[in-house]
DNA sequence: ATTTTTTATATGTCTGCACATATTAATGAG
DNA sequence: CTCATTAATATGTGCAGACATATAAAAAAT
């Protein structure tokens, strides 16, 4: 009695789920190698190899060379965050989307900053604080750091017209760098600018980029009350 | 003159890094297809299969069939987060982990719950209250909702001794679900269990899992001041 | 002019094979 | 018995070729 083949690795990954949701292999055992599971399924190695690589991305499954494949032990879940720009967000939301820039300096950096953007001490930073809003009440805050000595071509800008984030993400895309999440409650200037009582929980995105290694632009976004940030975690089958 | 040839995936991708970064093709640009391109490199297709679309996964590229591959426009970055056992998360951090719980209860599933878990209407689900803590310090509050009827091993476990965090992970892993982050004030009942100010701004996540269809639980973390979700936006490059 | 059908094309993925590489396990030297 | 060397093995990845599939563009029909 043969099984229909698992001609595609979409299946042979169902499959691998199937197994691991039944009992079939538990957390922590070890899966047959890559050939037998071919042979089994009657697919080439590659599809196998495609399917449980998928699956290790997905943190369900630790491969390890010539250890073999075994089923997670503590499976990670793992959630993928699009991080949009401020005012697509907006927009795909329904709403009218508006901008306004508040401050504009240029100022030494900041001991904290300086430590994390990893900057020479004295580095002079442009530093704009604006706000962005959706039908005119305000959504977000942008305090945002650049770096001039990464982005020259930043002196130039008028950021009352365009948003750092949007500018930058036109002009300085795929850079690498950390994010951080948390939550504070609104001091008096926030909640001026938010419109929210002082002492309200607010949620904030900490964000930094570089370019090699080189710092670029440290940007920290404080939400208005009531915002959310919402994704899936999707698994297999 | 040749090229040395890009005969492995990642020096493929980290080319086309370069191409974008280098403004040889621009955000919106078309770009030659993998044939051409495999030509140019001096490697199979596949090759350059591989490491478009693994460009294509990360945001960088758009990619459809018969139109081609093109720069994104909007290259929406993407976060991913690791979500860990709490337990672990507090030992990794080399504090002290605590458990308790606090009141555990039989009740009829809230009208915002059985929307959000979607649920028949009068579902008698499972509540607990937990407080998880570092080094004797609470660091978040369970609260939690399970649906026996997913689950109906959980009426004779007791929550006292394994965190619901920890028990579910065990023994219902890998569904699927949705997880929202956002902040809140804390209410007086919060305020007391974590030993913080009324009003002070607490990091929450909100998070529902359910294999296939079936609700199974809706969890929501309620983190004491001071705490960050950290993650990395990693760039090929 | 508008809609439908056809065709061409770029990506998606499978196959079978080969070799690279990491790492465990066996072997041998001291 | 311990440490270094060697062999065995599972995954990682490459290649060439083939067919599948979505879909934009061209051709045909209304």
């Amino acid at each position: 009695m043969t099984v229909p083949a698992l001609n595609n690795w979409q299946s042979v990954q169902d499959e691998v789920v199937r197994r691991i949701h039944g009992g079939v292999w538990n957390q922590g055992d070890l899966i047959p190698n890559e050939a037998d599971l071919a042979r089994e399924f009657g697919c080439a190695r590659a599809t196998v190899n495609r399917a449980l690589q998928s699956l290790a991305d997905s943190g369900l499954l630790d491969r390890r060379r010539k250890a073999g494949t075994r089923v997670a032990m503590l499976p990670v879940r793992k959630a993928t965050l699009e991080i949009p720009l401020i005012r697509k967000e907006i927009c795909d939301k329904g709403h009218t989307y508006g901008y306004a820039q508040v401050t504009r300096r240029r100022v030494p950096s900041p001991a904290r900053l300086a430590s994390k953007m990893n900057l020479p001490r004295g580095t002079k930073l442009l530093h704009l604080l604006c706000v962005h809003s959706a039908d005119a009440k305000p959504y977000v805050i942008e305090e945002r750091w650049i770096n001039p000595d990464a982005v020259p071509a930043v002196e130039g800008v008028d950021f009352s017209q365009i948003s750092p984030n949007e500018w930058l993400l036109k002009h300085v895309p795929f850079s690498a760098g950390d994010i951080a999440f948390f939550a504070m409650s609104a001091d008096q200037p926030v909640a001026d600018l938010l419109e929210c009582e002082v002492g309200e929980g607010l949620f904030v995105i900490d964000r930094s980029t570089r370019r090699d290694t080189q710092a670029i632009t440290s940007v920290r976004l404080i939400f208005a009350p009531g915002y959310r940030m919402h994704t899936v975690l999707s698994l297999p089958t």
